[in-house]
RNA sequence: GUGACUGUAGCUCAGCUGGUUAGAGCGCCGGCCUGUGAAGCCGGAGGUCGCGGGAUCGUAGCCCGUCAGUCACCCCA
């Protein structure tokens, strides 16, 4: 038991072949990002406390109480990233991208969130996101979400539904939220206790309440939409018709709210019905004031987060799990002779061959290397031993349908292998 | 931060109402088998029974605390 040296609390190792599976989720994701024409950024793994402060809103549950904060030893403070739009924004900003007219990018990475680990949370998790500045019109908040759709695509994740819905801006937000107030302040006492807190702070979020005793009264709350200010309906119609021209299927969700305080009219979530109580793969929206806030130039962007851990898990659940294909050669030895005879071959293998190449130094017999070679998943053997040495030959045995072969041993070694590629 | 459940070998788990040297399967190492692989048989290594207190003649099983895991709440990816 490795009882004191552990991960810390809320975080995870990878080992084959889950590691595969994230290598190759992150080929996708860049392969993806590419043929939409974003590019990538990276960013410090932690930046001012300050930023998030600003960014991601003082009073929201981020700040307040889930940031990994320190002060470094010149006595800054700083944090370790929670969320990736502040820090994207304020690199576009330090290097003045958004001078520069519309940008697109993506990024993927891990952040940091202390919480309560449970089914589908973390408090080291990784995000793939993109951010695509510049454009207020409609058809960008498709593009983004359309995007995200594809993946989702690719891996043929069932069960996976997108949830769309417009939160206004600051000129109809604010009379909603009057009207929320004035719907459930009369019947307080029935409310939820969390939910009577959400009415305080903020009353959009009391639509999401999962307390059945509040249900009732969200029934009959007022609809969003019907606050909507022309402009913000304008926009949200064009949304769901640039959607319809992607081909991206979306049902209008009035009780979708963020949770960030930043969010300005367009707001989605990918959600499956095949994961825990933390059902949310990817969410986001618009924040058209989020830019300038942080005290650049008036610049409308949206875009997404999308959870790797929780992608990873609906890919699972959809069970699509194919069988280890075999691949690769075991160069086997018997005895010292042949060993230090293999070496050459085993170096050029590696560096010529594309292959996999195992080789197991421990002196084995014949029959314990071929088990060592299934363990590998070893698709053939190169079997040199001592008769095969003073013969010139090496065995090449295809560990699927069990026949040998025997090969020149030398030079010729390796363009006999490269005859039988396929 | 709140709540519920769990914590015995690398993994999955047994261990009956507390009673002498804590078990199995898988995996690992070796042998049967001078050189042809997923099987079989035999043997071996590997355990502070999460950790710390307490109660008891005595506990891995009881009590308290603590840490960790799991799931849910709050919130979120």
């Amino acid at each position: 038991m490795p009882s004191k040296l552990a991960a810390p609390r809320g975080t995870q190792d990878f080992f084959p072949p889950q590691s595969g599976r994230w290598q190759e989720l992150e080929a996708r994701i860049h392969s993806l990002a590419r043929r939409y024409g974003y590019g990538e950024i990276r960013t410090p793994i932690f930046e001012s406390t300050e930023l998030f402060v600003r960014g991601v809103g003082e009073t929201s549950d981020i700040v307040e109480k889930e940031m990994y904060t320190f002060d470094d030893k010149g006595g800054r403070s700083m944090t370790l990233r929670p969320e990736w739009t502040a820090p994207v924004v304020r690199a576009a900003l330090q290097h003045g991208l958004f001078a520069q007219g519309p940008q697109r990018l993506y990024y993927v990475g891990p952040i940091f969130r202390y919480e309560r680990p449970q089914a589908g949370r973390y408090r080291q998790s990784h995000q793939f996101g993109i951010e695509c500045a510049g454009y207020a019109q409609p058809e960008a908040d498709a593009e983004v979400i359309a995007l995200a759709w594809d993946l989702l695509q690719a891996y043929a994740i069932a069960g996976v539904t997108l949830k769309l819905n417009s939160i206004g801006d600051e000129n109809c937000r604010p009379k909603y939220r009057d009207a929320l107030r004035a719907h459930f302040f009369p019947h307080l006492q029935s409310l939820s206790a969390d939910s009577q807190r959400r009415l305080e702070r903020n009353p959009l979020r009391l639509l999401d309440s999962k307390a059945p005793e509040d249900r009732e009264l969200i029934e009959s709350a007022p609809a969003l939409e019907d606050f909507l200010c022309a402009e913000c309906r304008a926009h949200f119609d064009g949304v769901k018709r640039a959607l319809e021209a992607a081909g991206v299927p979306y049902t209008v969700d009035p009780h979708i709210v963020r949770g960030l305080d930043y969010y300005t009219r367009t707001v989605f979530e990918f959600v499956s019905d095949s994961l825990g109580a933390q059902n949310t793969i990817c969410a986001g929206g618009r924040y058209d004031g989020l830019v300038s806030s942080l005290g650049g130039p008036d610049t409308p962007a949206v875009g997404f987060a999308l959870g790797l851990e929780r992608f990873l898990w609906a890919v699972e659940s959809a069970g699509t799990s194919e069988e280890a294909r075999r691949e690769g050669v075991q160069a086997i030895a018997i005895g010292e002779k042949a060993l230090q005879a293999l070496l050459p071959l085993v170096a050029a293998l590696r560096r010529a061959s594309g292959w996999p190449i195992f080789i197991d130094y421990g002196d084995r017999k014949l029959l314990a290397q071929l088990k060592i070679a299934d363990r590998n998943n070893a698709r053939y053997a190169l079997i040199l031993g001592e008769q095969e040495l003073t013969e010139g030959r090496i065995v090449l045995r295809d560990l699927v349908t069990r026949t040998d072969r025997p090969l020149p041993f030398g030079k010729d070694t390796l363009e006999a292998l490269g005859e039988m590629r396929e």
